[in-house]
This record gives structure tokens, C-alpha cells and sequence, in this order.
DNA sequence: CTCCCTATGTGATAAATGTTACAGATTGTA
DNA sequence: TACAATCTGTAACATTTATCACATAGGGAG
């Protein structure tokens, strides 16, 4: 695991990596899974190895609400924040693509806070980064209508995958954005004729 | 400076105040004044000890969307945030009641973060309740139309002044929730057929 | 009181988004 | 190949929100 996670977190000095060693535990999940549920309480802040986990806020009706990527060398802001107050988990986190995740139990995430520098800058920019990105989110569903919020939903993807051909359907979008599937398909049309992009079966190519 | 600064933050340590007292500057705005503008540098961490402030997130076209308030006894976590990383400001804070504040000089923010646990924990607990404060947020505007929004907006009003009658005029709310006056106009008087308020001259009445 | 400024009310219309219904296309699988 | 399941296209219509135009009302200053 050492190596992994040396090279995964390049930032942590150590006896951080051997504290993590010794007391956390590695966890896989296949995608698909949701590994977290919105009311569940959270035990342990989670660091990514390998693989990708999207985040989503859930509403009562069962609506999902895409917020951000969680990625290989990345920890979740919310498990963090829940698990300094063993609280209940405010989202959903749904695996996109097998992954291979350390568990730090909560006790520790706040005990080594103190012990190790490099933890600590770690969580405090884990906490702004998050913050900034979900600053951006508000932004584009408070000012923006859907064919911006899309193009920026699609950059974003574009972001998480590094690559230009997104693997998504048309009613996953729409399920994502929080709107309807004839909605995207007119949008996504209305892109196309712009050249932004080229549509193929459950595949999004993105031009520029 | 003391006296207040110890009511309003009963959880800081003696050590804490002192080191406030010796290091920090006490500031005084009036009700009215842009105290942060999006993209300034921030050079504080601000804590408040009277008044009321409120946060906005601004787009480019110089709209802006209410985020939250700032009260006695909290901090700005967007300013520490920054703070820590030497950043320009992502919103804009106006001074709505004239207000007391606490600047502390940005590399005290993060080095009293090791040195004093109830600043370690109030700093933590801040980044906490606001990240949970703006998912709130996300969720009025991805999952709920404008009549439902304007409800949850009026509410945190409320809370914030403590008081049933809030002094905002329908272009206030309008500005502050990204729409126009006559949508607001229009779902107040909706609302005041249901019973939920009583409007009056650039005063809302809440009655439930 | 009169004038002016701001706040509010409201109808008409446009534009964006949501809903319903259905058709055709593609893919996987029996 | 045939069938089922999923994905996409599209028309028609309803609803919500935005915009424009203008009327009315109240409060403060002179």
C-alpha cells in the first residue's frame, strides 16, 4: 500500500505514511457501488487511491443533484467535516470507476491533525478546494440557464476523465443537472450545431 | 475588547484571547459598507463580535446571490479559507446592522491552528456549519422552483434577525435571489393568500 | 399641500423549461 | 434472426420565469 499512497499523496510526510500504514484500512469498490448514503453516519474519511467516485446532493423525492469528482489522490471534504462531529453524511457517493480507497478512521482524521504537518495542510486544503468548487457550482445553477450549465457540466467531465469523449447518456445528464431528458437532448442538439460537440450512442464528443 | 470578545467566543481558550488581544486589530463598519469585494486579496480572518453582515456570491455582469449571513460569535470561512493560501476573495460581504470585527492577521489564523485547540476547533467548526450552510443552499436552487426558494430565503431571514418582520423591499429579495421584482411581487402576494406573511411597505411579515 | 422618488400591482407577451406521447434506432441476447 | 431493452428524436402542450409597459400608492422634502 505504501508505494501507492507515497505516490498518490506526495505531500505526506513519513511518519504520516507509516501512521496511515499502520492504522488504516484499504477498501475496494467495483463500479456502481454507492459507498455512501445520504443519513448514513459517516466512521471514516476517505482517501482515493485509484479509481473515481462522483458526489451528489440527494433530495427528499429521490433526486440526485451531481456536485463534484472524487479522485486518485484526493480525500472527501464531507466525510472530514461530518467526521470531526460524527454526523450524519449530507451526500452521495456513487463509484464511476473501481476503486481502491484507504479508510482513516474519524478519531485519527482529527488526532493527526496535530501530530503531522503535512496532514494537516492536507485537510485545510482538501476543505478550500472543496469550498471553491462548490462556490463555482452554486454560481452556474444561481446565474446560468440550463445550455451553460450544461457546457459547464460537460467541461467538468471532460476535467474528470481527461479525455474528450464522455461516456454518458442523455437521461444520465438530465438525472445529473436535475432536469428533464428531452431537455439535453435539445440542448446537446443546439451544441452540436454550434460545433461544440459531435454526438454518438451513449458517447459525448466534445470539440473544443 | 476583551469582555466582548470572550461572551461572544465563550469557547476560546485564555491563552487565545490573550494572544487576540496582543495580535489582533478591532475594526468598525457601518451598515451599508462592501467590506470584501470579489477578487480582492484578503489579508484577515475576520471575526465578529457585533452586528450583521451578509455574503454574496457575484457573477460577472455584477449580479449577485445571497450565500449567508455573518453574525456575532462566527468567523468568515471563505476569508480563512483564502487566508491560508494567500487568495483573492470569491465573494462580496456587505455590512447590513454596523458591525464590531476581529481582524487577525493571516499567518496568526494558521499558526494558532497548532497552538490552541479552541482556535483548531472553532476554525474546523466553522469551515463545518458553513459547508453545510451552502449545501443547503444548492439544494434551494437545484431542487426547488422560485415560490419554494423565496419561502427558504424568507426564513433564514428570519432567523438571522430573530424577528417576524423582516425590512426588505420585493427588488431586494428579487437582486438577492438572482430574479426579477415582479416574480417576487407576484409569489409574495401568493403567499400572503396562503397565510404564510402579511407584506407591507418594504417590510414582510412573517406569520408562520 | 405638492412634487418627487421609491415601492408595489398587474396585464400582455416572450422565452425557457417541464411533461406527455410516441416513433425510430441501436445494441445485446436468446 | 427475432425480441427486448435502452437510447435518442421530436411534436404538442403546460407551466414557470423573464421582460416590458404602465398604473397606483405612500412617504419625505420643500
Amino acid at each position: 500500500m505504501n508505494d501507492i499512497l507515497k505516490k498518490k499523496f506526495p505531500s505526506f510526510s513519513n511518519a504520516l505514511l507509516i501512521d496511515i500504514n499502520t492504522n488504516a484500512l484499504q477498501q475496494s469498490f467495483a463500479a456502481g457501488d454507492v459507498i455512501m448514503r445520504t443519513g448514513q453516519y459517516i466512521k471514516n474519511t476517505v482517501l482515493v487511491l485509484s479509481g473515481k467516485i462522483k458526489i451528489y446532493r440527494e433530495d427528499e423525492e429521490g433526486s440526485e443533484f451531481f456536485m463534484y469528482y472524487l479522485q486518485p489522490g484526493q480525500a472527501c471534504a464531507i466525510s472530514m467535516i461530518c467526521a470531526t462531529k460524527n454526523q450524519k453524511s449530507q451526500i452521495m457517493a456513487k463509484v464511476v470507476e473501481d476503486v481502491e480507497l484507504i479508510m482513516v478512521p474519524l478519531q485519527l482524521m482529527d488526532k493527526w491533525m496535530m501530530q503531522h504537518r503535512s496532514w494537516y495542510e492536507f485537510v485545510i486544503d482538501t476543505y478550500r478546494s472543496r469550498f471553491e468548487e462548490v462556490l463555482d457550482v452554486i454560481d452556474s445553477i444561481a446565474f446560468r440557464a440550463m445550455d451553460e450549465r450544461l457546457e459547464f457540466y460537460l467541461k467538468r467531465h471532460r476535467d474528470a476523465c481527461d479525455c474528450d469523449d464522455l461516456k454518458l447518456s442523455h437521461q444520465e445528464i438530465a438525472t445529473e443537472l436535475n432536469t428533464s431528458r428531452e431537455v439535453i437532448s435539445r440542448l446537446l442538439k443546439k451544441l452540436e450545431q454550434r460545433g461544440v460537440l459531435k454526438m454518438h450512442r451513449n458517447n459525448i464528443e466534445l470539440l473544443k
